[in-house]
DNA sequence: GATGATTTGTGCGTATGTATC
DNA sequence: CGATACATACGCACAAATCAT
């Protein structure tokens, strides 16, 4: 489920990273790859996952957040919400 | 407290970002509104307070810590000072 | 309860690229 | 051209909340 998604991001193209990452994460949940209440990996996984910095899945992450998509619990970590 | 307060920077004008926002937390803090050890917002809420850049904050806050009005914590945030 | 590991939160410092004045 | 400002992105360090031992 988690393997290696370097492939996935465009480090060139005009998409910004942490949108890619976004994206790639909600097209999961939408196609029910991750069912609600499972837990993502961690902040520094999702980084070596995607191959990118911390401080940018921290920014994918804000957004998912933001629009509800996920639940971050500081010290649990970071789950996919319930009620969409 | 810390609402919205991208009224009070003037995009146009000759005063630099930067200069604007320590002359707007300095005036609160002689003011009485923010008491001596009270913590400030993140770097990144400030910047969305304000409607700047975080470098803009970051340019700000290192001016009032160097004139002693705030004092920066790693990991933990940025303070009013206690001894003015 | 204490200790240590895990995970997120915050900040530091820097770099690149773009745009405007 | 130089200074200012914005957005993005990287890597690192330390703090705080949580959980397992």
């Amino acid at each position: 489920m988690w393997e290696d998604r370097r492939g996935r991001i465009d480090h060139d193209g005009p998409a910004t990273l942490w949108a890619q990452v976004v994206a790639d994460i909600e097209a999961d949940i939408a196609a029910g790859a991750l069912s609600a209440g499972s837990r993502l990996p961690t902040e520094l996984e999702l980084a070596e996952i995607y191959g990118v910095a911390r401080g940018t899945v921290r920014r994918a992450v804000a957004d998912l957040a933001e629009r509800g998509a996920v639940v971050v619990v500081h010290g649990r970590g970071t789950f996919v919400a319930n009620n969409r």
